[in-house]
DNA sequence: TGACATACGTCGTGATGCGACATATCGTGT
DNA sequence: ACACGATATGTCGCATCACGACGTATGTCA
């Protein structure tokens, strides 16, 4: 016990594919909605397609949670640009350590054909 | 093109946590519904916990696409066992690749400390 | 000028997970 | 004999979330 670094970025898991896509793309580097929107297509082969109804949604419960924040550079005018936080690379770290262990136990699970 | 094997598996992804799940625990062997609950619960260490609200519904979609059946070893009267079938299998092996991938490309993006 | 990409956003709907509740049997302790 | 908790299955309503449809602009280029 003994571990309230920040928050706990435990309580928040599991993420939705969706909103953990959108952490991933801002990993990267900051960008605009719409340029996650673009980025995600393309790194996922068109797997991960997201509406803007989805991105808009996430991008408010991602800044209401803290994960995320609008970056200071604003180059253009009808943009605004988003960053990663601390705390969002924490809770994505966290979910990717999530995903690796269940990945090893389906894994395991699974290799056995039926006895 | 040409893969039209049983039925596509990757149309059914990405599965939703809670039913990945269920897949795994009866990849394991055959079960009924309170022993899933049980032994999700036991082997995830209760960060899984599934509610009969959860399962009851997940196990009505799994039948309905094909991926359990109801196991014809029913010991007792009262409960309904559950087998993973051929189908269910594939489905959850390419579930599981999907998410190896996914946590490859994480670990990747997330790795460098933000320029 | 017209079409398409860029860019942001809302709204309604459907799917999903969850807690609460309901019902019943079984095993064990007192 | 009775009570209590574990076993076992299920329904219902609520909240959350992803998605498609739609709306509004501006920029770009033929």
């Amino acid at each position: 016990m003994a571990e309230s670094s920040s928050r706990d970025a435990a309580n928040l898991l599991p993420l939705t594919p969706a909103l953990f896509q959108v952490l991933l793309s801002l990993a990267e580097g900051d960008k605009h909605g719409y340029a996650i929107l673009k980025e995600v297509e393309s790194r996922t082969n068109s797997d991960v397609v997201l509406s803007t109804g989805t991105l808009y949604g996430i991008i408010k419960r991602l800044l209401a949670d803290g994960l995320i924040r609008e970056s200071a550079s604003r180059s253009d005018e009808r943009r605004t640009a988003y960053r990663l936080t601390a705390f969002g690379r924490k809770v994505a770290l966290a979910e990717a350590d999530r995903l690796r262990t269940l990945v090893v136990t389906a894994e395991r699970l699974l290799r056995e054909p039926a006895v």
